[in-house]
RNA sequence: GCGGGUGUGGCGGAAUUGGCAGACGCACUAGACUUAGGAUCUAGCGGGCGACCGUGGGGGUUCAAGUCCCUCCACCCGCACCA
């Protein structure tokens, strides 16, 4: 008998597979399935998390396909991105061939996963075939006002020397290399994601299939809140204080105004006043201390008067204007009306500087005369002090006083958004270069389409000091103006490595397209993602700007749905000793070897039977050892099956012994097929094939007379077919060795047999007081009244209710019978 | 502080609709086969001698609660002076 050599059988069916293109994307009538996992970024080795994500997916994607759906299973390189950089600066090694190298590597380590990806269809970021579209894209954002260019204080990273998206700042600190990042005032691009900001909530109502948890992250990120704009006059200038508030029913308690001290009109109000100095060194002060310091929660409230006050379009009050460090610039206006009654934030501020607390609204089981001292209300309730809103609900005062400002002309009601609109400039060189020129004469130029791509130089140095190669390409600098035709300066930044990941998925709808980035049709065939995988890492910022992406898409007609990815599963990381994989913690088990030393199949298996996807799995060696010991049961299974010639074994009748088998056999494919189905619960899956085996080897081991070949046969049929999206090269051997010519991937999904799910006789419980007392076998057909008296009945029971007074009897038909006595 | 999640044997986990808690696997124990076993097979495996007790703690609803309600605790994740 042949021992399961793993090895040879892998390679063989590797092999095999890509001759047959068996994993050609099947273009037909039948129903289409987009199973998409998120693409890696080709740093040359695949990590555990690698073989979690793409297991999950290619057990999909190849359950989908026995399920009868034209599936498109594609895998590509997110390659642009700041590694490649500085492997370029360490080796000298120019980003491309280091990145062509990194990516063969990794599609080899993917390869012997034995994933059904369709290569065909390959994309890489980094390519110009790609980032061409790439450009393409940004331009159209350009001619529709979403791209465009600003000067503001934004991220900056000293040690990736560029700047940062909003989304990429994490604790005050960047994403990638943790230094911490500086503000600076600096002229970028951005798109204008803002401008979907509501539609980007919204529709968050139409993904049913994400988790909670990522809607919810994305929520808050978008962060909506609706109120007013108030104008204040300001005494002596000729201008007016707009702030934003949530609750303009407390205007009336507004006892001073704070701005943030980054505010371009503070300059102004204090100019040439003694004010000046003074104001000037307590923002010289504040600009020393980090972001994450002074807006820290923690952190004392500090501000200062600046000497002038504004007026309170409602009442009149003079009311005094400071500054402080708790009030932020990029929020709302940087400017806030201070209501120290009602806000605990503003409340703390003026105990300190001994600012007047005016209660406005008093809660309803409130006494009189209502008072703050230490706590702010921040409830509902009635209008006082407040002119002649007083004695109003303040839900109704919000909209008096709105509807009273609108008219007045002194505010009006607003939304207003944490988003920020998203900053794709990026100081490096291997991204996709914005394609934009400067020209003396017609200033900000876009490129020709037709001129696509703006290609990356690749006559580059990297010294690793200063700014980015592209800056000092004398070649790639010097352009023509696409308008006047004179002498222009080409944009030196690239774009963020996001904008490339937020529109990939599209591309593998028609990888080869050259005259467009997708063909409309082709990507309405396939798009939205049926089942989109990847780690909860990116359920910010990649989640959230390709919503984005596709939402302008739509509305520039280029395709015509909402939402790119329909259903979301946010798997969980894989961890060893309670932590994360990291070399630096030396915990790191490489896929590579576990496929040397057991085989992808044990591997896949492994990561799929340890815990649910969506759950942290803990690495464990003998939990690996488990599964390929399983493994190694079926093979020997099926080699004993074949050599002992069971098929021959021929019997007529169908005994207890039979039913109970076929039961199983088919049981375990309506669970198999509802654990992969509804749940992805791919653990629960592998452990009733588990079962089913375990029975299938006790039916061997009974007397050859008692056993039905045919049936033993189909049993074993049934765990390969149910195994091959797990475990495909096993699966595929084993059939291939019981006869059948084609391949085991290609057969159809098994549906259960409801005839042989009947059962003739049903193991019920008896509980007295809904304690277990005994189990009886009864037929399955028993009435309520019958099941009753069987339990009644029963020995057992009749001596556990002896001298009992029965108050009553609950019957779970085909289930319990539970006797309440006393 | 706000929002979300998790908590079940020695371990990973199962229990899908309120109905037998601990499926399946690992580890462990005993035995069989064997020159040998880190292979394989068989049996056992939450606690307690037992009546019984057991799903983070306490309370409740119910004939019946891991599952529903209230409350508290621990840990993890996200956001965090957002006006």
């Amino acid at each position: 008998m042949s021992t399961y050599d793993f090895h040879t059988i892998e390679g063989k069916w590797q092999n095999s597979w890509n001759e047959q293109e068996l994993y050609k994307t099947a273009e037909s009538e039948r129903p289409k399935y987009y199973a998409l996992e998120m693409f890696p970024y080709p740093s040359g080795k695949i990590h555990m998390g690698h073989v979690r994500n793409y297991s999950i997916g290619d057990v999909v994607a190849r359950y989908k396909t026995m399920k009868g759906f034209d599936v498109l299973h594609p895998m590509g390189w997110d390659a642009f991105g700041l590694p490649a950089e500085n492997a370029a600066i360490q080796n000298k090694i120019h980003p491309n061939p280091w990145t062509d190298k990194n990516i063969e590597e990794m599609k080899n380590q993917l390869n012997k996963l034995g994933l059904s990806y369709d290569w065909e269809r390959e994309v890489s970021t980094c390519s110009p075939d790609y980032y061409r579209w790439t450009q393409w894209i940004f331009l159209q954002f350009f001619h529709h006002g979403l791209a465009y260019k600003k000067e503001s204080r934004v991220n900056w990273c000293p040690s990736c020397d560029t700047v940062l998206a909003n989304e990429q700042v994490v604790n005050g600190q960047c994403e990638r290399c943790d230094s911490h990042v500086k503000k600076e005032m600096l002229n970028q691009w951005y798109f204008k994601i803002t401008d979907y900001a509501d539609q980007l909530l919204e529709d968050l109502d139409l993904l049913q299939g994400w988790p909670d948890k990522v809607k919810t992250m994305q929520e808050n990120w978008i962060g909506k809140s609706t109120g007013a704009d108030i104008n204040f006059p300001v005494d002596g200038m000729d201008f007016q204080l707009n702030v934003f508030t949530t609750r303009p029913d407390t205007v009336f308690g507004t006892t001073c105004m704070v701005m943030a001290p980054e505010h371009p009109y503070v300059k102004q109000m204090t100019k040439g006043t003694e004010y000046e100095k003074p104001v000037h060194d307590f923002i010289h002060k504040l600009q020393h201390m980090s972001d994450i310091e002074r807006t820290s929660t923690d952190t004392e409230k500090e501000g200062m008067f600046i000497g002038r006050y504004c007026v309170n379009p409602f009442n009149d009050a003079k009311i005094p204007i400071y500054i402080a460090n708790y009030v932020l610039a990029d929020y709302g206006s940087g400017a806030i009306m201070v209501v120290p009654a009602h806000d605990q934030r503003d409340l703390d501020f003026v105990n300190k500087y001994n600012i007047d607390v005016v209660p406005v609204i008093k809660p309803k089981d409130a006494e009189e005369p209502y008072h703050i001292e230490k706590e702010a209300y921040d409830g509902k309730g009635m209008m006082i002090n407040s002119g002649k809103y007083n004695g109003m609900d303040c839900d109704k005062a919000f909209d008096a006083i709105c509807d009273d400002m609108e008219t007045q002309g002194t505010g009006q009601r607003t939304v207003s958004y944490r988003l920020r609109d998203w900053l794709l400039s990026r100081q490096r060189y291997w991204g996709a270069p914005i394609p934009i020129v400067y020209c003396d004469g017609c200033g900000i130029v876009p490129i020709k389409e037709e001129d696509l791509p703006v290609e990356l130089p690749l006559d580059i140095e990297f010294s690793g000091k200063g700014k980015s190669p592209l800056t000092t390409s004398q070649s790639f600098l010097q352009a023509e103006c696409p308008t006047c035709g004179g002498k222009a300066t080409r944009e030196t930044d690239t774009m963020d490595t996001f904008v490339d990941s937020s529109w990939y998925f599209l591309r593998y709808t028609d990888p080869h397209n050259e005259t467009l980035p997708f063909d409309r049709e082709k990507v309405s065939q396939w798009m939205p993602v049926n089942q989109y995988i990847g780690g909860v890492e990116h359920a910010i910022l990649h989640l959230l700007y390709s919503r984005f992406f596709v939402k302008v898409m739509k509305d520039l007609k280029l395709l015509d749905f909402d939402e790119p990815f329909l259903n979301l599963l946010t798997q969980g990381m894989v961890l060893k000793d309670g932590a994360k994989m990291s070399k630096s913690k030396g915990n790191v088990v490489s896929p590579e070897e576990i496929i040397r030393e057991y085989g992808a199949d044990t591997a896949r298996l492994f990561v799929l039977f340890a815990a649910p996807p969506e759950r942290d799995l803990e690495w464990s060696d003998q939990g690996v050892e488990g599964c390929y010991r399983f493994l190694n049961r079926v093979w020997r299974l099926v080699q004993e099956v074949i050599q002992e010639q069971h098929a021959n074994l021929i019997k007529d009748t169908m005994d207890e012994e039979d039913k109970a088998v076929s039961f199983k056999i088919h049981s375990t494919i309506k669970k198999v097929t509802d654990d992969i189905d509804t749940r992805f619960n791919f653990n629960t899956a592998i452990s009733a094939v588990m079962e089913l085996v375990n029975e299938l080897y006790k039916y061997k081991a009974l007397d050859k007379v008692r056993i039905n070949g045919k049936l033993l046969q189909q049993g074993i049929e049934t765990v390969l077919i149910l195994m091959a999206p797990f475990a495909p090269h096993m699966t595929e051997e084993l059939w291939s060795q019981m006869g059948h010519q084609e391949s085991v991937h290609r057969k159809s999904w098994p549906e259960a047999d409801l005839n042989a799910l009947i059962k003739d006789e049903v193991e019920i419980v008896v509980q007295l007081n809904g304690k277990l007392k005994e189990k009886i076998l009864i037929p399955a057909a028993l009435s309520k009244e019958e099941t009753e008296e069987r339990a009644m009945n029963n020995d057992k029971v009749k001596e556990s209710i002896e001298g009992k007074e029965i108050k009553k009897v609950v019957v779970v038909p085909g289930k319990l019978v539970n006797i309440v006595a006393k």
